[in-house]
DNA sequence: GTTGAGCGTT
């Protein structure tokens, strides 16, 4: 939550708009309520605002950025570098989850590998069916991820 | 220590 000089700018006008139409709500002599009431709506409006502008900023550059895909029928020995290093030959890779049963420890043969969202596509197609470790690797779009 | 379709973790 930053103070930019434009915000400042809205809410001083906003302010003013409080000035001007609170007396018309309420009593002419009661100014200062409603200058005080302005400056606390155009606050609390530009950062409802600002909030709103960052959040879907947010949510869009990440959405945007990365794309996670789905990785099935992986040697049970490989390991996230091996992974990485797979998949880093097509796209850039952020982050790397082999599923492993929590008590064992011992993985699954499946995971989900995090790729910039245009290399998501050449991932699929290059790298699906395609050998890894003596095995055909099953790469597809993964389904809906939980927002973290 | 084994196995072989699947869509999940602080």
């Amino acid at each position: 939550m930053s103070f930019s000089p434009v915000n400042i700018i809205t809410i001083i006008i906003l302010a003013l708009i409080g000035f001007f139409v609170g007396p018309m709500l309420f009593s002419p002599d009661m100014l200062n309520i409603a200058f005080a009431v302005g400056i606390v709506i155009g606050s609390i409006a530009t950062m409802l605002v600002q909030a709103n502008i960052q959040g879907t900023a947010n949510s869009d550059s990440e959405e945007s950025n990365t794309t996670t895909l789905y990785v099935g029928n992986l040697p049970y020995k490989a390991n996230e570098d091996a992974v990485q290093d797979h998949f880093e030959q097509v796209a850039k890779v952020s982050s790397v989850r082999l599923m492993k049963d929590k008590r064992t420890g011992k993985r699954k043969g499946y995971g989900f590998v995090e790729v910039e969202s245009r290399g998501a596509n050449k991932a699929i197609n290059k790298l699906n069916d395609q050998e890894f470790q003596q095995r055909n690797l099953v790469v597809r779009l993964a389904k809906e991820k939980v927002v973290q």
